[in-house]
DNA sequence: TGGGAACTATCTACCGGAAGATAGCTAAGC
DNA sequence: GCTTAGCTATCTTCCGGTAGATAGTTCCCA
């Protein structure tokens, strides 16, 4: 793929990260990347060609990172939560599958059909880890969630707090979870 | 509140839980009412004024629905998780405040403040009610999540396999985690 | 090996439409 | 007679997208 090709989604990417797809345009993406937006148009004749591309390669990059941590660290849970946190937060920048997610009711059907491809991706691997599916779908949605409100409330750590219980829990093989309370425990005292 | 200034804001909420504020515009709005496009701005200046009204009796709506629900069933966890639930799913229509948390970063200052203190009502509501400000987060986080994930697959059953597990776990007393997943077994057969 | 066809990548210039917003008028009604 | 609530008409700006020109490159083949 040629660098302004790349650069272009690049671009696009950071954008839809902060505000979907309706947080760029093309004229945006072009001053970005510092070419004339008719020239966006050439590699992508669509708005909607573009954002579908993005997601691809998201999905396709999530993937492989998924793998990548699990060769070093087995647990499953760990390498999701790690990888959804990922540079996003420390700029203002989540995923851009779970962006487009919250407005999926109002996207074209080739785009939306690439945001589902992702979440699907995302439980068949956790499946494929050992989760049922059941404990998939709750990881899955409690690190998406996490993403959201540390995003409305503009706090990081919020994301760090609400998946922090995620680990001993959800895991396939784990006991019992009123052992691991304790963890918790000091965190009560800071507000009551 | 005026017969159809109320109406713009229902107009307003139907359209901005399917595509967040980019997802309607005061034409779509007026043909909604059967009123004029002007006629939105003089009850609403701005279109960001618009947005935050909205979330701000969506707020409201939501803390009175779960003090209600609290009266029949005190458990906190059920409570949320049914009022989130809500008709959403039904109509591919999710909690307005989600969608626009999603592009937070992109949402005008006093749009953003609005988010900000729906989450943040949530989580102290969730605190009063016994849980910890960790469970609370998490709580919140995996709600919000599976209505995005319910929502990018198209899959209403996605929410509720994601908050199955969310009662026997995340309360306040909860003892061990193991004995519990029994009701999860027959799942996992599914698909192995 | 030279020359033309075809392709790539970008440009300039423009289009129709839709967006949010404003100005100023008109009635009704307390 | 001020306030409320709506209207008509219009503005500016920006959007996604198209058309057509122009260099530079690749590649075939006589």
């Amino acid at each position: 793929m040629s660098d302004v090709k790349s650069a272009i989604m690049d671009a696009a990417e950071r954008r839809m990260q902060r505000g979907g797809l309706g947080g760029f345009s093309f004229r945006e993406i072009a001053a970005d990347v510092g070419i004339k937006s008719s020239s966006v148009h050439y590699h992508f004749p669509t708005k909607d060609d573009l954002a579908a591309a993005v997601i691809r390669r998201w999905a396709e990059g999530t993937s492989k990172s998924i793998d990548q941590r699990l060769e070093k660290d087995p647990d499953p849970v760990r390498a999701w939560t790690n990888a959804f946190r990922g540079t996003a937060l420390s700029e203002g920048r989540i995923c851009p599958c779970t962006v487009l997610a919250a407005a999926a009711q109002d996207l074209a059907p080739e785009v939306a059909r690439e945001v589902q491809r992702f979440f699907r991706m995302c439980l068949d691997k956790l499946i494929a880890e050992g989760l049922s599916p059941g404990s998939a779908t709750e990881v899955l949605s409690t690190i998406t969630g996490a993403l959201i409100v540390a995003n409305a409330l503009g706090d990081a750590s919020a994301y760090d707090r609400a998946t922090r219980d995620l680990l001993p829990v959800a895991r396939p093989k784990s006991e019992c979870r009123g052992s691991v309370k304790r963890v918790r425990a000091p965190e009560v005292r800071k507000r009551s």
